[in-house]
DNA sequence: TTTT
DNA sequence: TTTT
């Protein structure tokens, strides 16, 4: 259970293709990053674009289908929340940050036509269980019984 | 899988105590509302306020959470999913709609002291799994191995 | 100000184009549907898809916007707050509710190829000033100096 | 404009009293942590807790509202956009990043009694003009109008 | 009434 | 460095 809420949501597009690799314990995680834009005007009122990048990790099944749907430059919805990890540079020695947004829910946005896309079903999103977060039973019982196998497939289409 | 995006995030008070049933098939289903304060001047210049009420429902152990811990008054913050419903008025047989919120997340905020607790934990916050949403394996495998009894237990405090 | 957090975000596709009309006092709104859609497995574990109607009003310039460049079919992403207005219905004479996002923020999706599109900026978005609610100050006056013409231009593009 | 999305929301407690400072040219910045925290069961099933720090920066009137009201402890609700900006380190010469929260929203929440308050308007909420943004007039100018019937009916239901 |  |  949250205590408290850490929510990032962002449209963007990839700025490279999902790095899938496998844990030692056998579970998949995706990286990717992803650029959101914006347009402001300076202080001399000049219009001006900013791209911020971010850098998404999504883990398990999530992982897999983000490896395999997912291309540089696709255009996407990303939830998540934010993660800001330590690790030491092995060359300096030195503590480093690096902020990640640790993603829950994905979605492909647009046709996907001219995007990399090679037939997917480019509408399709998908959701992490919550699991992790203590659940307290199903959201609508009387749209999935108990014992129904809802979460048992594996793929969606 | 949502295919699009349909979220409602809200921060306000109680304006009733929740009022909890079950159906038929068993499952708990509470209801309660509440209102969100805005100030904003009117073209007079003059602080105005108004009041925005929302029709809020949750499922299953979070419905028994909120039937137990919510009260009138409460501060809470409430995600979910915006969902119109229609029914027929009995007495004038015409078609109605009401537009609920479908609460699949909610947190206490505050301290509770002055907000009719009695001792609950006003920190704790509830979080329905995904299991409707077609799921996709674990948020991060690292912390819950498959296999664990992460979803056995009721009640998470 | 706002007093509490009423706030909608949707990713979906228009199901009627934008319609347009003018207040008396001379202001501009815009009225439409927005589908989102969601598919889920029923307790007989078959896959069904739900979709959810939302109205939309959108007011000034962003109302002239959303009327230019948006039709019917076209994927969004709006941003607003939830509003519940009663009528009176005139045969009834009954009073009825319509739960409707008031528009602050919308932006087009996809590459607009087939979506009704006529050569449109199809990546711009377009927010709402927060004038209403009582501002303080620049977000960040580096970018905008005080006396910057920021605001007096009428369209961004 | 955004052109794309990129927006955190964050519900949490102030781990330090907020910082200001004015620039070269003028302009009020606050910068504070954020903690948000999080329970989850480790693959043992054992409870653990994480928190997670977040550094916002507001700007403007935000910033002295933020420096006037806000403390160490505060529970406040955050809105704003993530940005990361590099730095060299003038001890290594090394680029460094950090990610913040560029707040354009955020709200006090609880009663205040326990938080250090010393007789602020605890529900207050202050939100940035959008004037950044290229913003398009009124949100909703029947609000503002003299004498509108808009917003006289208490509830509706 | 949308989309895939 | 927060909170419960």
């Amino acid at each position: 259970m949250a205590r408290g809420l850490n929510k990032a949501m962002l449209i963007g597009h990839l700025g490279t293709d999902p790095e899938m690799r496998v844990t030692p314990s056998g579970q998949s995680v995706v990286n990717f990053t992803l650029a959101t834009n914006e347009s402001f005007k300076d202080s001399g009122g000049n219009l001006q674009e900013r791209t911020e990048w971010h850098r998404i990790v999504a883990w398990g099944k999530l992982a897999e289908i983000c490896n395999q749907y997912l291309k540089k430059g696709r255009q996407v919805y990303v939830e998540g929340r934010l993660q800001t990890r330590s690790w030491e540079d092995n060359k300096t020695g030195e503590k480093k940050y690096t902020t990640e947004i640790i993603c829950s829910d994905m979605q492909m946005l647009g046709s996907g036509r001219d995007q990399g896309g090679q037939g997917y079903d480019n509408s399709t999103s998908y959701q992490q269980p919550a699991s992790r977060k203590q659940s307290f039973g199903n959201n609508n019982p009387e749209e999935s019984a108990p014992g129904s196998e809802t979460e048992k497939d594996d793929l969606p289409f």
